[in-house]
DNA sequence: ATGAAAGCGCTAACAT
DNA sequence: ATGTTAGCGCTTTCAT
């Protein structure tokens, strides 16, 4: 199937060689060539419906005009507009984003790395959590061009687009200590993810040695709403619950909604609930839940544009990588307010 | 950049033509060479690193084992199961999905037609909900494969694979009915929408002419939160507003379940609200929303199959184009529930 | 069972 | 300004 029409046919049609067509289809030598010349094979690339073969034209340059980009799980709402950032970049610039899921398990990721090496994408976007990983490594040694997202690299220095996850929680943390909370728990996610960990570490560093404050942290062992419904569930039955509950993200904030409402424990007045990340509907949840706004578009636009700045080699190959920390937002709603009376 | 070792290399290092290692290497053709010799390659390409570059074979065989996936937007949540049931069967026979959004916007779709046809992907997934589109037909007559998921093709003779939206619709209209609604409004989408117009024909046709029951329905522009809760809020304040809202889509419910809970109207004691999608915290929304299921990740797998089928040939070209129904599930909720007694 | 050679569609270096 | 030629990495006849 497809466009049968080739360079050739072109040639033949506009009575000139194949060459000739191949400068005047192509922005960079169209110069080269008689504007007249010019008109005619345009023209008659339009009449055959000629669409180049990107595919044998990669071949000789050795680019193919993809990027890989590696997700956890497009299902998770958290990397679609990852993604549209950074097709929003790469689709006006004439390249093509090769989109596979790796379900944060290694096999995948290795086998879909591999079939995208196959494919000879022109370099990567990691989008992916955890923070250690030896293909990163890898990558490295063979020079391939990688950018990652969220993931520092211990192992191999590579550009880094993340969020100010510090700073986010920095804000809920101040948000909770405005309004008189002096007993917070925070629902922590797994330290193997880079996010959860660098809240989890602010939570502490921030909350540590405040004279009057009870800040403690417990750890879930995933960051779904069951996680969070749990954890919540098993806090809220103590006698001496918190009065704030900070979720390291919003589907474990979610799970702790839902655990007040059935123990009948009123949010926001009896018990504030923050989240992280903002996804989609969470200002619609009842009650709307407070959470820390996250650039993800933002996010896959930066990444891309370093993909393409390294690629384009118009970067000094030698210093030590960049990272680009993007701001976020705390996001005030109904879920988190003033600590109840008898506990301030 | 990438894997620099080409299938020559391999050959030298084992020792034998570039041939015998392609041989050797395809899985068709590899018991045409002897088993030691075939041994020795294998070996060879592994120490090397070798990755077989695809484009290159392609340029051969004339495939490029790419897929071309058109979505409007992977932000809406509808569409990444979709390409995940796309996916899970494309990525086992080597192919690889070439995921674009439109927007459903004529001129984008359009552009990322072509440039998918000049990366001479074998076949097309159009995964859009509007009903009509000039792109089909000439693809149809250019002989380009392709899958339609949602959309019916007047012009264009495609398979298509979608889900059981008249009977989504009436299991939506027996619950009401059978807890003793009378007076239902259907909030409608954009006729322009395949899916919109059969969930709002097939709740005409099933109202029509019931004895003591009026169903009405109400057009809104858009699918968005914002349009079901302009059109909800206007309905509540009428003084004879209906005991039950059939909406759309989820979106659209969360809308109406918004401008319920602000107009002070119970739901689901005075108000039941019912979506359709069943998307993602539907079930964690104050009150959980009734709503049915639609099985997106089939839908995608049987798209992705039916493709498959027919680039293997093994299709009759002949008939008329297959299509799919696939079965959904109403599911039931908190948010409805039995008509306050006073109107029944 | 393997080698030799042609060629997929295109670009780029070299001629003219 | 245009034609010629070679060749990207691979598969596939055709020989041997």
């Amino acid at each position: 199937m497809a466009s049968r029409v080739t360079i050739g046919d072109v040639a033949r049609r506009s009575g000139v060689h194949a060459g000739t067509v191949s400068r005047a289809l192509n922005e960079r030598t169209a110069g080269q060539v008689n504007s007249v010349t010019r008109a005619r094979i345009q023209q008659a690339a339009r009449e055959l419906g000629y669409v180049p073969n990107i595919l044998a034209r990669g071949l000789i340059t050795d680019t193919s005009a993809s990027i890989g980009v590696l997700v956890p799980d497009l299902t998770n709402p958290l990397f679609p507009p990852i993604v549209r950032g950074i097709e929003s970049v790469l689709t006006p610039r004439g390249y093509t984003a090769l989109i596979v899921n790796t379900d944060s398990d290694d096999l995948k990721e290795r086998a879909a790395f591999d079939s995208l090496l196959g494919r000879r994408v022109d370099g990567f976007i990691i989008a992916t959590g955890h923070s250690e990983h030896p293909l990163l490594r890898q990558a490295h040694e063979r020079s391939i061009r990688v950018v990652t997202v969220n993931r520092g690299s211990p192992d191999a220095p590579f550009p880094l687009v993340t969020a100010d996850n510090a700073e986010g929680m920095a804000a809920v943390v101040r948000h909770l200590l405005a309004h008189g909370h002096r007993h917070i728990v925070h629902l922590a996610g797994p330290p193997g993810m880079m996010t959860s960990r660098i809240r989890a570490e602010t939570f502490r560093t921030l909350t540590r040695d405040l004279p009057h404050v009870r800040a403690e942290v417990v750890q879930l062992a995933g960051l779904a709403i069951a996680d969070g419904h749990a954890a919540a569930t098993t806090i809220l039955a103590t006698d001496d619950s918190p009065t704030a509950l900070v979720a390291t993200n919003d589907l474990v904030a979610i799970g702790a909604l839902r655990a007040a409402r059935e123990a009948g424990v009123d949010c926001p007045g009896a018990l504030s609930i923050t989240g992280f990340n903002d996804i989609p509907l969470s200002g619609d949840l009842d009650p709307a839940l407070s959470t820390v706004r996250i650039p993800h578009f933002e996010m896959g636009v930066h990444a891309a544009r370093l993909l393409l700045d390294e690629l384009s080699g118009s970067v000094a190959g030698g210093g030590s990588p960049v990272t680009v920390t993007l701001p976020v937002e705390f996001i005030a709603r109904r879920s988190s307010g003033p600590a109840p009376v008898r506990d301030r």
